[in-house]
DNA sequence: GCGACAG
DNA sequence: ATCTTGTCGC
C-alpha cells in the first residue's frame, strides 16, 4: 500500500482538503443500476494499531444474486488517526490500493459509515466517490451525532436522520425488531436510490452483503498478514 | 472548560 | 476499530 505522497498530515490540513472536495460531490443520480450484470462493491478496513498495520478489502458482488464474484485486499501502514469527522484520511488510502486491484469497475461501492450525513457533508463515502468518480454510498452502524426517531417495526420503514433541522441521510429499518443501519448519500446517488439498493444488499442479516463480506475478508487478510522485514 | 463523537 | 465468554433464543 501506498500512502499519497501530498496525503494531509494534521487535521488542519485535512479539514482543508475537505474544503476543496466538498464542491465536486454529486449527492443524486440517475435510475438504478439494476441491469443484468450490475456489480456491487463493499470495502472495509481492519486495524492493529500495536504493529501500525492496517488491512483493507473490496469485494464485488453480483446485484442479482449477491454472490462473491470477485475479492481483493491491500496491507500497509496507517496513515492518519482516527478523528471523528475525518475518518476518510485514516481509512481512504488502503481502500483505494485494495479497489485499484480488482479487475473490474463497480456500477456502485458501499462503505461503512457514512457520506453526506457529517459535520462538514463530506463522510468517507462522498471521499471516495470523488476520488474514484464512482457512484457510492455510506451505511453505518451508528447514528454518530444525528438525531432520528425510532422507524416502524417492519423492514423498509424508516425516519429521517437530521443534523439540526436538516435531513441528511435516513434510519432505516433492514430487519423487524433490529435496531435499524443509517444510511447518507455519497457520491452520483440519490436517497431514494440508497434505500432501494440498500434493502436489496439484506436479504438475511441487518448488515447489507457487502459489508459483511468486505469486514470478514480484511481481517482475515490482517491475522494472516506478517510483520515486515 | 468538558464530554460526545462514523470506524 | 479493538479488547473478550458465555449465553439466551429461534
Amino acid at each position: 500500500m501506498t500512502v499519497p505522497a501530498d496525503w494531509p498530515t494534521t487535521a488542519e490540513a485535512a479539514r482543508a482538503e475537505q474544503e476543496r472536495l466538498r464542491p465536486l460531490v454529486v449527492p443524486e443520480g440517475p435510475e438504478p443500476p439494476r441491469r443484468p450484470g450490475t456489480l456491487i462493491a463493499g470495502v472495509d478496513v481492519a486495524y492493529d494499531d500495536e504493529r501500525d498495520v492496517v488491512a483493507a478489502a473490496a469485494v464485488l458482488l453480483d446485484y442479482a444474486t449477491l454472490d462473491v464474484v470477485e475479492q481483493a485486499t491491500a496491507v500497509g501502514r496507517v496513515a492518519f488517526p482516527y478523528l471523528p469527522g475525518l475518518l476518510a484520511f485514516r481509512e481512504l488510502p488502503a481502500v483505494l490500493d485494495a479497489l485499484a486491484r480488482l479487475t473490474r469497475t463497480p456500477d456502485l461501492v458501499v462503505c461503512d459509515g457514512y457520506g453526506l450525513a457529517h459535520p462538514r457533508r463530506l463522510g468517507l463515502a462522498s471521499h471516495l466517490g470523488v476520488h474514484t468518480g464512482l457512484p457510492t454510498l455510506g451505511i453505518a452502524k451508528n447514528p454518530f451525532t444525528f438525531t432520528h426517531q425510532p422507524p416502524g417495526d417492519h423492514r423498509g420503514a424508516w425516519t429521517p436522520l437530521l443534523d439540526g433541522p436538516d435531513p441528511v441521510g435516513r434510519a432505516l429499518r433492514t430487519r423487524q425488531g433490529v435496531k435499524p443501519v443509517f444510511l447518507s448519500v455519497g457520491h452520483r446517488i440519490g436517497l431514494d436510490e440508497a434505500t432501494a439498493v440498500t434493502l436489496a444488499l439484506t436479504p438475511a442479516y441487518r448488515l447489507p452483503e457487502t459489508t459483511r463480506q468486505a469486514d470478514s475478508l480484511c481481517r482475515r487478510a490482517l491475522a494472516t498478514t506478517t510483520p515486515a522485514p
